[in-house]
DNA sequence: TCTGGGGTCCTAGGACCC
DNA sequence: TCTGGGGTCCTAGGACCC
């Protein structure tokens, strides 16, 4: 059997664990009401009262809730509190597998003689992260970890739900479509388009139906996931990996050079963690959102790895010079993709002695920095800003 | 009501090869 | 003269999730 544990509300709950004013009062963590193209990040139940929900354009939700308390989102805190939660499931289990910041799966196989059966523990887990940590959660018990994913969903906040063992496809079929996990708004419109509107027409669809106007992969999840059975995604490990910036401005950037000063700052922020969580890195993205909302992107894979900040800023201003169409900007991203494990840049070439300067000034910059977060140090180019971006420890849901 | 930021996975089409 | 069938790798875009 599995859980699947969810921290209620999370971001939310923590500002009110560490604001005791703010219990029982609706809590709107994410961008600031004023500020243009922000949004909800988390709100808390009190909150979602009003209509307010996570993705939420942040003065919709003002409108619905003007008497809400707006807080930026705080997330070197939120992950200091997830950590603590995290360190209690590992009493339980020898298999956590997390998920996010706020979502954990518990494999209770043979956790029986130690804790009882499944039901109990779950209890256990609920009592257990309340008392530790003031924090409720929502917690989903079942055969596999698709099934437990979405029980847990069932009961918020402060739930649980058991779905027994035989009952996956039942449960399934309590369920409207638009409540299967993968189903999102696109598919949900195919779906329908197909004549599929319950989960139970889709179980009467043969799966090469589905194939055909899913897709291959997508049917064939689709299919599973209606019989309540275990979907590959959350087992296999990860393919690749990739680290990226980016940031909707609340101006479009039209400018050359404020749009150069936002790749340099892009660049800083993905090469640090780069640097900070030891990967290596051969292929930069750029991503472009015009005012219109129309996106675009391209990348390229390079022989040589990313050397520096520096390295990554030449690299992605040549992309954005192949791909810029001249219209306003509201977001810009970088990414460093495919990445490798270890840091350590082997010698790239002999002509590398500049890239290798640059490579070990950004490391002593780092490391002053990991010591002291708030210290100012940064590219000339970037410090009119640095003092806003040290706040902005971005959102998550 | 104009729509954040950070990810992952899938697909279609082109390049290239045998 | 206008054409196969397989395979792999890469890129851009889309869908979805928290």
């Amino acid at each position: 059997m599995f859980l699947h544990v969810d921290l209620d509300a999370f971001f939310a709950s923590v500002e009110q664990l560490d604001n005791p004013d703010f219990l029982g009062k609706p809590v709107i963590v994410g961008a600031i009401p004023g500020h243009k193209r922000g949004v909800v990040s988390t709100a808390s139940y009190e909150a979602r009262k009003f209509g307010v929900h996570s993705a939420m354009p942040i003065d919709q939700a003002y409108r619905l809730c003007p008497q809400g308390i707006y807080l930026p989102s705080n997330m070197r805190r939120y992950r200091e509190k997830s950590h603590q939660v995290m360190a209690i499931f590992g009493e339980f289990s020898p298999d956590v597998q997390q998920m996010s910041i706020d979502e954990t799966f518990i494999d209770l196989t043979g956790t029986q003689r130690l804790f009882g059966p499944p039901e109990e523990t779950a209890q256990l887990v609920k009592k257990r992260v309340l008392e530790a940590t003031g924090l409720t959660v929502s917690v989903g018990l079942a055969s596999n970890r698709y099934v437990a994913k979405i029980a847990s969903g069932m009961s918020k906040p402060d739930g649980f739900f058991y779905v027994p063992i035989g009952q996956e496809q039942a449960f399934m079929e309590s369920l409207p479509l638009k409540k299967v996990w993968g189903v999102g708004e696109k598919t949900l419109a195919k779906l329908y388009s197909h004549g599929i509107h319950t989960v139970q027409d889709a179980l009467k669809t043969p799966l090469s139906v589905l194939e055909g106007f899913l897709g291959e992969a997508s049917g064939q999840f689709f299919y599973k996931a209606v019989r309540g059975m275990e979907a590959a995604t959350f087992r296999e490990a990860p393919h690749s990996r990739s680290i990226s910036a980016e940031n909707t401005y609340e101006e479009n950037l039209t400018d050359r050079y404020t749009i150069g000063t936002a790749l340099m700052d892009l660049s800083q922020n993905v090469m640090f963690r780069l640097m900070k969580e030891d990967w290596k890195s051969k292929t930069v993205c750029i991503k472009i959102r015009y005012y219109d909302f129309t996106t675009t992107s391209i990348q390229e894979t390079s022989q040589r790895y990313i050397a520096s900040a520096e390295d990554l800023f030449q690299r992605a201003t040549e992309l954005f010079d192949k791909r810029y169409n001249g219209r306003g900007i509201r977001l810009l991203g970088i990414g460093a993709m495919n990445l490798e494990p270890g840091q350590e840049l082997v010698q790239q070439d002999l002509f590398d002695f500049g890239q290798e300067r640059q490579h070990k000034l950004e490391e002593v910059v780092l490391q002053l920095k990991t010591k002291n977060p708030d210290l100012p140090i940064t590219k000339a180019r970037l410090l009119s800003k640095s003092a806003k971006a040290n706040a902005s420890e971005k959102g998550e849901d």
